[in-house]
DNA sequence: AGGCTTCAATATGTATACATAAATGACTAT
DNA sequence: ATAGTCATTTATGTATACATATTGAAGCCT
């Protein structure tokens, strides 16, 4: 009964409220504490994750456990020992930069189907809907933390218009999954600098390709959408950069999993 | 101690005789079986999938079961019911163009990165040799199906030496999922037309194909690699199209996943 | 006769007992 | 002292019993 809530929750793992695990099913609760363990850092490096552990941290049996730890590892965030098990993985700059790239390229792939197919208008209006709410936030001088908040909810929007307006469940799928690896959200580093005094231009810049992209598509250009997305995900790597650079990586949920030296992945 | 193994079965299932399912682990038959008996058809269309059915038919418990499930889940074989427990899912012809087209991106995106990043000179030579095969292959003026099978065996080869030379794991594990899609393999309608008296100069089409792009990965020209790659897949398309016009989709491991008509997805 | 309620049957979700393999430590021998 | 082996412990793989929700059918009411 409750495996549609399951998937839902494994897949987009969506703005759920982290707060109020108490409700749900075991399987859901499982999944979303053990995400939220992971990338709030309480598991080390790339430790390995005893089942019996999380039994007694999650409280509940070994089989919502295991459900959980498949899916995380389907996911990405766990890698499945030779031997059995999982452990938790570590990511190289590298990787992010890559997952990056990956959300860039399939998301360019969506803006030029949909660009070339024709997006249906009603998701049209809501996209530039979605710009103008975006542009009475980026109005104001100093952005607050709650302006920032409110950002990186209607960049996710924009984005997941995007993959609507390519109408292709398939590609949405996959895209799901892309930005579900670790730091390859549309939005995943904009929060960590959110006091940077450049933020607030740099995000000007990408709200300006948020125009250009909604404006190629529109006019059909699929060429044009398609590069225009992938430069847009190019800004993400950018503050990748700066961020794991300005060596000050708190805020970023997930820190921890990056690795600078060479280990066991 | 066989997660390992269970999920290398699980991402590529690649070319893993089916024939003697009899030792490995529980979880692994039941994945393996249970995958066959998805694509030979012996499942209904959009048919509910009971554990206890698979139980006994697969001869292991829930416990693998369920796992299997789980991963054919991921896998997008199966679809998580809202009211528990899975169904088959089926495919439109455009979910299975759409597939190809992703699969063409991914692949369009390793060429280029293996252009720009340069390719490690040993996997080059692989991927030369590999051509080198598929030529005496393709010497003859007549195919056999021996030489197709040899086609499909080496041409998948090609494909994952290409993912090997963009040095990427994030891609190569992001692009073999895609190409656990139903029908979204390299060489996925290569088979099914291996009667065909056009089979044979397709297949040189393809290969010259291979040779350009190996070419311009080699020269460093890496938005020419990644237009190839894309073309390239669009073999692929065109060989779909042809197969289920002709009305002939036998040979086709899966064909009764595709509906024509609009039904519960 | 058709729709609704209710109850039984069946399926999935959960927990746990059992089996087996891996990891750890101690002990011995060289 | 170190390396190797064996035993113990612990962890995972598997099976199954139990709980709960959904599905289907039968019966009732309108």
């Amino acid at each position: 009964m409750l495996t549609a809530i399951k998937s839902i929750a494994a897949q987009g793992h969506p703005e759920r409220a982290s707060g109020q695990n108490t409700s749900d099913s075991a399987q859901v609760r499982a999944l979303l504490q053990l995400r939220e363990l992971i990338l709030s850092g309480e598991l080390a490096g790339g430790a390995r994750i005893a089942e019996l552990t999380l039994v007694q941290r999650l409280g509940v049996s070994r089989t919502p456990v295991r459900a959980a730890l498949l899916r995380l590892e389907q996911e990405g965030l766990l890698e499945a020992l030779p031997s059995g098990g999982y452990a938790l993985k570590t990511f190289t700059e590298r990787d992010i930069s890559e997952s990056i790239e990956l959300r860039g390229t399939l998301e360019g792939l969506c803006a030029r189907l949909a660009a070339e197919r024709g997006a249906p208008t009603a998701v049209l209006a809501q996209a530039r809907a979605c710009l103008d709410a975006i542009d009475v936030f980026l109005q104001t001088p100093t952005l607050s933390d709650e302006a920032f908040s409110n950002y990186v909810r209607l960049n996710a929007q924009f984005h997941t218009l995007l993959s609507d307006m390519a109408g292709s469940a398939v590609i949405a799928k996959q895209l799901e999954r892309v930005m579900s690896l670790p730091f390859a959200s549309p939005s995943g580093f904009v929060l960590a600098q959110a006091n940077s005094p450049a933020a607030r231009d740099m995000l000007m810049v990408a709200q300006d390709q948020h125009r250009q992209v909604l404006e190629a598509i529109e006019q059909r250009e699929g060429s044009r959408a398609e590069s225009l997305m992938r430069e847009h995900s190019r800004l993400a790597q950018r503050n990748l950069r700066e961020v794991v650079s300005s060596r000050q990586p708190h805020l970023l949920p997930g820190v921890q999993l990056i690795r600078r030296t060479r280990q066991a992945s």
